[in-house]
DNA sequence: GCAAAAGTGTTAATCTTACACCCATGC
DNA sequence: GCATGGGTGTAAGATTAACACTTTTGC
């Protein structure tokens, strides 16, 4: 076997300077639900390069902050989001990708609920975007919110996730909409009532939807374990196949 | 509205100089099998910090290489490997996760077939090391080579990649040990094949095992379409639930 | 002839799919 | 009373899981 020529971290710095050149960036495709569509957040992007085309909200990581902290902290900062559930999806690095010069960016999704999370009045230039009415954006935003849907379709098929896009209590008819938004199909309601009563997911709140123009449907809340604002949640042989 | 105040790129970089002060690497866990057991290929740490610590082999990313090239020339230049099939896991940046300072990294898995790719005899210090025999490595590795093997096992549910790991002619008893080595588990010969068969991954070589001290089985190997070295395949409404 | 692994089929249980009618409420 | 969506069950088909014996080859 060859001999160890052993480094230390300090040469190793030293002898490389020119590799610390890099600035990291983090990019949030922040989903929402509204009016029976997914919606992103999005504003007008403010580089003279791509003026007026939708930009996906993101920041630089700061050079003392954790890669996982910047997405929680561009939330906060940029719109008022809190305890929001956060997955990280992919990392783009092309050399060209940045105008401003070698920028990677780690791209995060999050799911929130537009009712209870109201936008800050200070930000007049964000908005939520209709996700199947955007055709192109800025830098290489489009790919990114593309790879960041695929992935949340992926997952809502396994994992209870899709109810942080939610208000708590809910009815069987809205959770059956916002899956046929998400995955762009259209679903049996027998069928689907009881593949989620079979996966056992819900507590039955014995409550009744209010100022509905007809007949009131029961609501439903997540049961509490399988809530996950934060971290994502393994669950185990509980395949839910739309 | 808010008016627009637009940046230009070269302003936003000259007044972000202080961000542009990241490393990014990439670490590859390359994945073979051999003797009925999932490898990784490590080699000892030549950090003082680490001496003697099993690490994936990595890189730091070039100034002017996109991040998706970097794996592959890490391949080739620290293991003579040409062609595999790659795929990117996730992105780990704690700030205080790499002893030289500020790196990022990103890892990607790989998988090849340890008897038609040699190692150089140049790196004498690689080797294939028994995955599940492996509970501590350097810097944040084990954790690298956790998610990356969580991954794997998820995926080759759904793709044929397995491949990769077999030579162009292989037996079903072969393709059988190496998903029950993947995946931890055992599985039933005849459910296997049923399944197998109905995926219609394969294709019936005629051709028999030679010297092997029992009844010999047959030849196959994976349909021409299937082979993925290189970007991952996606199959439509093909789940294999192994 | 014996050791070792190849090859093969059936049944029961479970899951998935397709499909239609009555009910409760607001107006 | 009518429009709107809520709520519910069944049967056929497909899939999965469990399980054992005969065959072929090398030695």
């Amino acid at each position: 076997m060859q001999k160890l020529r052993l480094k230390s971290a300090e040469i190793e710095k030293s002898t490389h300077l020119e590799f610390f050149k890099i600035a990291l960036s983090v990019d949030c495709v922040i989903f929402g639900y509204d009016k029976k569509k997914l919606k992103v957040l999005v504003f007008e992007s403010d580089f003279e390069e791509y003026a007026n085309m939708l930009s996906l909200i993101g920041d630089l990581v700061q050079p003392e902050e954790d890669l996982e902290e910047a997405p929680y902290r561009i939330l906060r900062e940029r719109a008022g989001l809190h305890d929001v559930y956060m997955e990280q999806v992919y990392t783009f690095g092309s050399v060209s990708r940045h105008p401003s010069g070698r920028v990677i960016t780690t791209a995060y999704f999050s799911l929130v609920d537009i009712k209870t999370h109201k936008l800050p009045a200070s930000e007049t230039n964000l908005h939520w975007h209709d996700v199947d009415d955007i055709s192109q954006m800025a830098f290489d935003h489009k790919i990114i919110l593309d790879t960041c849907l695929t992935r949340l379709r992926e997952k809502i098929l396994e994992y209870p996730i899709v109810f942080n896009l939610l208000p708590e209590k809910f009815s069987l008819r809205e959770l059956q909409d916002l899956y046929e938004a998400i995955l762009g199909v259209e679903l049996d309601r027998r069928n689907f009532r009881k593949r989620i009563t079979l996966k056992n997911w819900l507590v039955d709140l014995n409550e009744m939807e209010e100022d509905v123009p007809h007949r009131p449907g029961k609501l439903y809340k997540l049961k509490k374990q399988l809530k996950s604002n934060g971290k994502p949640l393994r669950l185990k042989e509980q395949n839910l196949v739309i």
